[in-house]
DNA sequence: TTTACATTTGAGCAAATGATCAAACATGCA
DNA sequence: TGCATGTTTGATCATTTGCTCAAATGTAAA
């Protein structure tokens, strides 16, 4: 990947609107930072992992449950619980056997609000 | 996939906190509503996609100057706007020859505004 | 009409993803 | 200690994804 862009390089494509392509780059996020925000927006771009954050919004459950809860087997959810974890969706505290994972915070909460508002507003779009 | 659950389906998992269970399947949302959330999520998820509807969000731009501003072919770029189009992300508009992007609605736009405020706020978490 | 420009489409391919299985690890109790 | 429970891990595999290339549209100017 190119490590910055000279001012004017537009990589050899064509191009109708120089200065729109040149605001764009200006007002672009760094590289790191808009990895970060699609790393997480991927994460709940999955049902299985959208369906497990959803149900930590509301209450910390263990692994089982949350197996019990999506009829899928204990591995598959500790390996989606991994990624969560890895980027600091969820958390875990320890009783006893068992973890009970939990949402790391206000953000993904919120993210999960918008997202519901504008889905029950869009309406069953769906499913004419 | 199972159409619905009888009351108590475990799936043959083990469980834990069987109220628990209950209640998330209760407060589960309609399975294509959670499916189109989870679509556009995913949309956002992926770093190509991510920089040209933040792009879109200030200007509407042409399918050449946003393959200009990645650094990317316009087959690649005309493939992704499809997909945003089909999930209603994304329109446009002719003008002579040439096709203005632009997002579509608010709904989008607050979702990236929440998660770029997330993103200010959480740092550079990416670059230590 | 031709010709050029702007964009779309479909096939093909390497890479990433999500689930499964079997095996490991950790904790608590007999 | 030994065994059961709760969870994690690594290998594996079919599916999906994102890009490229070549060829097809659609629009406008010569």
């Amino acid at each position: 990947m190119p490590e910055s862009f000279s001012k004017d390089d537009l990589c050899g494509i064509r191009v109708v609107h120089r200065t729109r392509v040149a605001r764009a780059r200006e007002n672009a996020l760094p590289e790191s930072q808009l990895d970060r925000m699609a790393a997480t927006f991927k994460l709940l771009g999955d049902p299985t992992r959208l369906k497990i954050v959803l149900a930590l919004k509301n209450v910390e459950m263990c692994v089982c449950d949350l197996a019990a809860y999506l009829c899928l087997s204990e591995s598959a959810v500790s390996h989606q619980l991994r990624r969560l974890r890895d980027m600091s969706l969820v958390k875990h505290r320890r009783d006893g056997q068992i973890l009970y994972y939990s949402l790391v915070d206000k953000h993904v909460g919120e993210l999960l609000d918008l997202s519901l508002k504008h889905a029950g507003e869009g309406a069953v779009a769906g499913d004419r």
